[in-house]
DNA sequence: CTGTTAGCGCATTCAT
DNA sequence: ATGAATGCGCTAACAG
């Protein structure tokens, strides 16, 4: 039975009807054991805090206890106006860091609804870094921009309070960090190639360049298979129209691109070319879009685990709360074998 | 100059430091002219706050005003383990929200900031209803799962908070809503290939069997389109090789695809059967999602404005805090004309 | 115009 | 094992 009527109801309420204090009903509600109430006392309490329908008010219950037991996300992705830019040698805009949000805040939820979170807290603006110490949340949970999040990250560590930083490596000391393992996914799709029997093997983006973390250590991994195959790696193409001449001229049997959009726009550019995916050239990309199942009739590529990573940051953020020290996370990537890829033959 | 030391400052040590009382801090800084604080007392006070990092606690704030400025967000997208399902007669999954919840969180950001909001609340579980009533959030905005939305939303229409739904038309009375103008969308995308000179369209996803809200709007557009123009709509077709068969035959010369991911779709369905987008089939989806424009080399497609629809809910809600009745609003979508339809041409 | 007083609702002493 | 008293930090009402 619960009270349809919603006005809110009161611990002295529940104290009153249950005939006990205000006291007895917070320490039974509370559930620690330690509080020690009378088995049967306890359950009455409780079952007129059901049929009340009595929910503790938060603002009271913080005050009191100086805590909230909520975290608080900085989505960097969704500061105003975020111009388009150039990734990967690709124009792209806001649309795909809501994309990445999306996951964030599914894995970030999971998490939370796993591990008893009552909220996240989400703050409009990034604006001063003092304003977090509001008493509104216990720690704070960071998701980078590549492009920006450091000197956010140094601020935000001077914080009082634990800070997780999700999607970058590169934190300051006593931050914990948990990032997807992009050097060891771009390994995945390069050996996956190589096992292929391709030798000549080119990395399609940005490059070091475009200055995003991820996309670097997305080159790293690729340069690092193919030396570890006694390859000399090429230099990154940045442009559809040299990728086309290369793989026209046998240069290049084989594309890993920094990303799956990148990899619709290379198919994009050989396609108008008259090249064909994967008969003219194997093509693997990175991210796992939604609809990678359909560029070039089903990109293969590598899965990024942008909701595991989140959820891993509540994980880590709670374990900080209660007392351990800053960590550091790398996610492991999955490769998704599709048909962009074929053995490696001679073109006739 | 900030208190770089991080002690959380009270307003009593404001007060003592301004050589004032805490009520007038108090004043001072909650900006209301009602106050009436003299302009070189104000002034000192805002300076000696700023110097020492004074930031007022939010519990001991919401305790004594009974609210709290924040809103709450119910994403029932983050839902946990959503099985992958039907929609529009194509498998997706959990992704499809994620995107668009990614795009929710964006708009409802920027909506917050403009708005002055100090937070959104998201809660992680779906749960008892009543937890809403824990004095978190002042209103509640529900992002709606199609497939679910309504049976949720008649449980929070009882709160005593107002509640404004996204991404749904159907809402109990005295909630407010927000929506896309789906219908109109596709009344858009239906005209633009009567425009070209098509007469016959085919409609490709779901149909009225996927029970879909949206789905239903976007295919009662196109009869509606078609009607207008004085023909008669052939039945929904949800299967590429009907509709390769269908092209093949002549029947079928254009096609509005439910969702960008259908088009995407129908494009591998008609590409492996030889047929071209647009030389032997014009093409139109709905969504404009991340990659449309490497659909058919450049999706034709109609956005759809999912962070403009939770900004205005921001917007919606706020009012309806303010003494505002409830409202129904609808968005109005977008034609993104790409190179996937041509003009009619008799085919040779 | 400014200061004093009095709680908001709860969790925690410390008595009993 | 339970209850009375206390105060978390702030703002609203009132007095001066």
């Amino acid at each position: 039975m619960c009270n349809t009527a919603a006005m809110k109801v009161r611990i002295k309420e529940v104290a009153a009807a249950a005939g006990v204090s205000a006291a007895t009903v917070s320490k039974v509600l509370s559930g620690r054991a330690a509080y020690a109430v009378q088995a049967e006392t306890a359950r009455r309490v409780r079952q007129v805090a059901l049929d009340l329908g009595y929910v503790p008010d938060v603002a009271a219950r913080n005050l009191r206890t100086r805590q909230t037991g909520q975290l608080g996300v900085v989505l960097e992705a969704v500061e105003p106006s975020e111009p388009d830019r150039l990734l990967g040698g690709l124009t792209t805009s806001g649309a795909v860091r809501r994309t990445f949000d999306g996951a964030i805040m599914a894995g970030l939820s999971d998490a939370a609804r796993e591990w008893q979170v009552p909220a996240l807290v989400v703050y409009p603006g990034v604006g001063q870094f003092q304003t977090y110490l509001d008493g509104r949340v216990d720690g704070l949970l960071v998701s980078c921009n590549p492009l920006r999040g450091h000197y956010l990250l140094s601020e935000l560590a001077k914080l009082p309070m634990p800070v997780v930083a999700l999607w970058t490596e590169a934190v300051p000391p006593g931050v914990s960090m948990v990032d997807v393992d992009h050097q060891g996914g771009a390994r995945l799709a390069a050996e996956h190639l190589l096992a292929l029997g391709h030798t000549r093997i080119a990395f399609y983006g940005g490059g070091q360049a475009s200055g995003v973390e991820h996309f670097q250590r997305r080159e790293m991994g690729y340069r690092q298979a193919l030396n570890a195959a006694g390859l000399t790696p090429r230099p990154a193409i940045h442009q559809g129209d040299v990728l086309v001449e290369a793989v026209r001229r046998g240069e290049v049997s084989a594309v890993f691109a920094e990303t799956d959009l990148g990899a619709a726009a290379a198919v994009q550019a050989l396609t108008r070319a008259g090249l064909r995916v994967p008969d003219d050239v194997s093509l693997v990309g990175f991210d796992d879009i939604l609809g990678a199942e359909y560029i070039a009739g089903g990109l293969t590529t590598v899965y990024h685990p942008a909701a595991e990573m989140a959820a891993r940051g509540v994980r880590v953020l709670l374990d900080r709360l209660g007392g351990a020290a800053a960590t550091r996370t790398l996610l492991p990537t999955r490769l998704m074998v599709r048909r962009s890829t074929a053995p490696f033959k001679i073109r006739g």
